[in-house]
RNA sequence: GCCCCCAUCGUCUAGAGGCCCAGGACACCAGGUUCUCAUCCUGGGAACAUCGGUUCGAAUCCGGUUGGGGGCGCCA
């Protein structure tokens, strides 16, 4: 029996990111295991259900390359079935009218538990049970005739034919309606995994408040897809051996259930940004300068009359620096004369005694030179450090913080460079002017 | 309140009775390189929640305790 898997959201907002590790395991086992992995839309609640919230749902399984193997399900265009499937229980007396409560909303229709102890498989969690007096009966359709989600649920995985449940942890004791549903309507229940969930620094869910939470968070700060990926797979799961980059086929290779975790894991967006830096410096230069031209031009400081290959330039000389996408606008310095000042780095290097004449002293210096290579600016300021028997810092940092206004950044005269002379002259010049006084 | 689950460095984890006075990664600290930052190199601190049992031997098996989490809807 070929393997199939579904990720079954309800579209009512963002995709969080313990549905899309659920989505990621969902697909990583299904090809492992070479079937199929599938998406059920479970859109039954109207009221909270909406077609933005869908496309955001497609486009974040998109973005980490997530395809379903079928066209999505939506559950809304199944009532039918599920109402069906609550007829067919009504006529074997397996489920039967009733004004739960006593309500007066009027007749719901409840499933009849089969009055057993219950117990399955968890192929994270093990064996799990629970007495026949904890399992209540339940409510499949609700008195305004519309089915509820154990309902579409389970006639939807067996319409679906779906063989494996890899879903969150918050659905342990739903688990056994589900099982017992299944026995009612004379399918095999399929098997089940259940994952920890995600928590914060203090152990309780993972949420908005902690960070970034949602998909699009993280796709709107600069992070690679596959970075993602690899993280949140290695949250509550390892290959069992030492090695954490891990590309897609392998991850795809290796995944195993067994090897999930069955305690809760911790967020920690300290290493993805690691391991999207890893991922960063992996990727095709082509590739990184688009992303980062698309962060710039969002920000107003792309520039088109620059060089064709400044992009290229700058991102050379910045290097391992940039770990997100976003971190290009960091150096924004390069792109624009109305650069920003640091009031701290001001103070520290420019308002510093002698920083002001050695700035006017290389500035001179600077705009005489002929050629304005990295290595020539660094000679020509090693030369007059050394002529006026100061360090060779005293004389780097106030130029610095004259040319992008910042006390850190890459190798100076690389930036020098790429900056070329005219620019690194002018800037110095209305650095003195700016704080001459 | 009732039911269920979980418990190795700060964090993610390796570990399925001797290979472990517990390994890796991120983070952190110190030193080196250096014009700052980042990178890189070297070194360092850092954990089996607790109590008892089984065993020649326990991080690994069992039980209690403590702590944490989840679930108890005509939501999904």
């Amino acid at each position: 029996m070929t393997v199939r898997t579904r990720f079954a959201p309800s579209p009512t907002g963002q995709v969080h990111i313990g549905n899309l590790r659920a989505a990621i395991y969902n697909w990583l086992y299904a090809r492992h295991a070479g079937g199929q992995c599938l998406l059920r839309i479970e859109d039954t609640d109207r009221e909270r259900s909406t077609p933005a919230a869908v496309q955001a749902v497609l486009e974040a399984l998109a973005w980490l390359g997530l395809t379903a193997d079928e066209p999505p399900l939506y559950q809304s265009a199944r009532t039918a079935a599920h109402l069906a499937a609550a007829e067919d229980l009504l006529r074997r007396g397996r489920a039967y009218k009733a004004d739960k409560g006593g309500t007066g909303q009027g007749e719901c229709v409840l499933f009849r538990m089969p009055g057993t102890d219950m117990h399955f498989h968890d192929e994270i969690k093990g064996d799990l049970a629970k007495p026949a007096a904890d399992l209540q009966d339940f409510v499949i359709v609700r008195s305004n005739g519309t089915p509820v989600f154990h309902l579409a649920n389970v006639v939807d995985d067996i319409a679906m034919r779906v063989t494996h449940v890899i879903r969150g942890d918050d659905h342990v004791e739903n688990t056994f309606r589900h099982v017992a549903l299944f026995q009612a309507l004379g399918a095999p229940a399929p098997k089940y995994a259940h994952l920890p969930m995600i928590v914060n620094a203090q152990g309780k869910p993972y949420s908005k408040r902690d960070g970034a939470a949602y998909v699009g968070d993280f796709r709107a700060k600069g992070y690679l897809p596959a970075a993602l990926l690899n993280y949140l797979a290695l949250l509550g799961w390892s290959p069992g051996d030492d090695r954490e980059l891990l590309s897609r086929d392998e991850l795809v290779r290796l995944f195993t259930l067994e090897r999930v975790q069955s305690s809760p894991a911790q967020m920690d967006p300290v290493k993805l940004q690691w391991m999207n830096g890893e991922y960063m410096r992996a990727l095709p230069r082509a590739e990184r300068e688009a992303a980062c031209r698309a962060v710039l031009e969002a920000r107003g400081l792309w520039n088109d009359a620059l060089p064709a290959d400044y992009l290229g330039r700058v991102l050379e000389v910045l290097q391992e620096r940039v770990k997100l996408f976003t971190d290009i606008a960091a150096a924004g310095y390069f792109f624009t004369e109305d650069y920003p000042y640091d009031e701290a780095a001001v103070q520290k290097r420019l308002r510093k005694p002698g920083a002001r004449e050695a700035l006017a002293a290389a500035r001179s210096v600077y705009a005489a030179l002929t050629d304005f290579s990295a290595a020539a600016t660094e000679k020509a300021l090693r030369d007059l450090a050394a002529a006026r028997g100061a360090s060779f810092g005293d004389w780097v940092h106030p130029v610095r913080v004259a040319v992008s206004g910042t006390a850190i950044g890459p190798s100076l005269f690389h930036l020098l460079e790429v900056l070329g002379q005219a620019r690194t002259v002018q800037r110095m010049a209305k650095t003195l002017e700016k704080f001459g006084g």
